[in-house]
DNA sequence: CTTTGGATCGTCT
DNA sequence: GACGATCCAAAGG
C-alpha cells in the first residue's frame, strides 16, 4: 500500500511515477500502463479549471483520493488526486494490464472480445473494476471500498512513453500523457516511444 | 487494419 | 441548450 506522500506533487511529476504500480480491488488486480496529468486551475482541459463544483469536489480534497466522474451519459472514469486540499490536480488512470481476477473482468465487460480490450481505456478499466460514482472520494491510502494501489517491486519505466492527451480539444498539445512503452494494453493513441 | 456515427444524460452556460 | 478526459458496432480498404 502506497503512502500518502507518494501521491503528493505536481500531476506531471506524479503521473509517470504511477506507471507499473498495481491497482487492486479485492481479487481484482491490474498493472497501470497509461495515465494522464490534469493540472487544475492551470489547465484548460481540467475539470477544475474553472474552480470547484459539485462534480469535481473530490479533486480539492487532498492527495490519495480517487476522483470518479461520469461522462458521455454512460461512462465512469477514475483519477488519483495529487494536490493538497484547496487546490486541484489529478492523474487520470487510462489503462491497466489485467493481472488477477481476469474471469470477473470478462464478466464485467461482456462486450470485450480480447483480453487486451478488458481495461485499455479509462471507462473500460472502471467497468472491469466495477468503479462507479459510489467510489468517488475513496481514500486509496486507507483502502476505502477495497481500493488500493500497491508497489509489487516493478519500477516505473526508466524512460516512459510521452504524448499529448487523448480525447480533449484544448490543451491537447501538452505532453502530459505517459505510458509503458510497447505495452499492448495501452489505449488508443501512441503505444511506442518515438 | 481505419474511419464514422450513434448512444445517452449530468453538468455548466 | 450544448457538450463532453468514451466506447462500440458497422462499413470500407
Amino acid at each position: 500500500m502506497l503512502a500518502r506522500s507518494f501521491y503528493a506533487g505536481d500531476a506531471v511529476e506524479v503521473a509517470p511515477r504511477l506507471l507499473n504500480k498495481v491497482l487492486v480491488r479485492g481479487p481484482l488486480a491490474g498493472r497501470v500502463v497509461e495515465v494522464e496529468a490534469y493540472r487544475g486551475q492551470e489547465d484548460p482541459a481540467s475539470h477544475a479549471f474553472r474552480g470547484r463544483s459539485k462534480r469535481n469536489a473530490t479533486m480539492f480534497e487532498g492527495p490519495g483520493r480517487l476522483y470518479v466522474y461520469f461522462t458521455y451519459g454512460m461512462h465512469w472514469c477514475a483519477n488519483v488526486v495529487c494536490r493538497p486540499a484547496g487546490t486541484a490536480q489529478a492523474v487520470l488512470l487510462r489503462a491497466v494490464a489485467p493481472m488477477a481476477g481476469v474471469e470477473a473482468m470478462w464478466a464485467a465487460r461482456p462486450r470485450a472480445r480480447r483480453e487486451l480490450d478488458l481495461a485499455n481505456g479509462p471507462a473500460k478499466l472502471c467497468q472491469a473494476f466495477a468503479v462507479t460514482g459510489a467510489d468517488d472520494g475513496a481514500d486509496l491510502v486507507l483502502g476505502d471500498r477495497s481500493l488500493v494501489l500497491v508497489d509489487d517491486g516493478t519500477p516505473p519505466p526508466a524512460r516512459p512513453g510521452v504524448s499529448g492527451r487523448v480525447g480533449i480539444t484544448v490543451g491537447d498539445k501538452e505532453p502530459w500523457r505517459f505510458f509503458v512503452p510497447g505495452d499492448r494494453h495501452v489505449s488508443r493513441g501512441p503505444h511506442v516511444r518515438t
